[in-house]
DNA sequence: CTAGACTGATAACGACTGTTGTCAACACTG
DNA sequence: CAGTGTTGACAACAGTCGTTATCAGTCTAG
């Protein structure tokens, strides 16, 4: 049985009452995979936490996974446009664009690690959301590869090093600073970015060079 | 109600078969986990696959949990041990030892890729799995500053440096591993070690002159 | 041979899962 | 007002979950 939903409602039109309630679910997801994990995300307690009723989640999602993509997708690309902002506006330098881009990234992060906790949970589920997860990084690199000069200027030839190399660097840089989130590496965020400045800096001049 | 178990069985001892049995639950593990995810692993799908029933996986294990922790702990000790022995007969040259120890690693994950899968997928659970993975990438990390030269004769202060640099080196490697093994990345062994060892090297030697 | 360790199959327990459906109460439109 | 979009509470479905127990049958020890 189809919602229609045409008509507003507590002076509400139809079409924001679904966002607000498409809202709360991702927001309550975010809230659910912080305190118990993939395994606590489940349609029931989603709706309880938003206080819907599993109606209004398939409203809203096909499925659960569709859910999780959506969590991760939307702090992902929060992330990106983050770092891509601040690079825009930083001086023309190597070194000061990663620095701007890394402290950005990382802003997001530590100012709701819920957000830190999505993304690092999503290397999980065998189901979409570890493709996903594996697309994002990808495009993370991508980002990485057109922002940042010693990667742009290469042969096609060396695009796959340079991908990898991509990699390497968001993969390090994922793991670090969850380290630090969770608090098993005490790091100040000004030594924290300053730190991953130097070793991105250090592998991308490293890369021009070979 | 404990097992006994003390008497030879079809003629094998107690202790054997026990050992047998915990050994086709990890096996199993390891297969589910590779197939299904961590979503597929379920004391009755373990019991299944070892054809063993629920009552010899509380003999091996308290809990799931401890079930996943063992396998990540095998993987991990192998995949440490591999390298570890080969930084042993590598010449005495930074370079050489890195890619020593990377190719041993990459050797281990890439001859099994379930493997691989059990530790990427290990940092998903919110469980004890999530701590255990922390662990482990930091005894990793404390295994590069033991084994390798630049940041060995680091001063105390340093340290906390030199942690975060190990831990960015071995998630860069893990995410860039990862990405090879599951097809996103298209790159021959060769070059992955090589590309692997030159960023390593690159770190560290700007770890070593900061 | 018998007593008892050992095995494997099966059942039971309550709790939770995804998903769909029903139904009374509420809010809006005409 | 009546009619209907809209909401939330609740039930139902078959299935799986972890965990423990039961029981017939196989093997070993004495």
């Amino acid at each position: 049985m189809a919602i229609v939903q045409v008509r507003p409602y507590r002076g509400v039109a139809a079409d924001e009452r679904r966002g607000l309630r498409r809202q709360a679910l991702l927001e309550t997801g975010l809230d659910r995979l912080a305190e118990d994990g993939l395994s606590g995300v489940s349609v029931r307690s989603i709706c309880a936490g938003a206080r819907l009723t599993p109606r209004y989640f398939y409203e809203s999602f096909d499925d659960l996974d569709a859910l999780l993509v959506a969590i991760v997708d939307s702090v992902a690309a929060e992330v990106a446009q983050r770092a891509i902002a601040a690079i825009a506006v930083a001086p023309d330098d190597l070194s000061a664009q990663v620095r701007a881009a890394v402290d950005a990234g990382y802003g997001v992060l530590a100012g709701d690690r819920r957000k830190a906790n999505a993304l690092l949970v999503a290397g999980a589920g065998h189901g979409p959301l570890r493709d996903r997860r594996q697309e994002i990084i990808m495009a993370y690199a991508e980002l990485a590869l057109v922002n940042l000069p010693p990667l742009r200027r290469l042969t096609a030839t060396d695009r796959r090093r340079a991908r990898a190399t991509a990699l390497f660097l968001v993969g390090g840089a994922a793991e670090l600073i969850g380290a630090v989130l969770s608090g098993s590496l005490r790091l100040s965020r000004s030594r924290l970015v300053e730190q991953l400045t130097n070793l991105w800096v250090a592998a991308l001049v490293q890369q021009d060079g070979t």
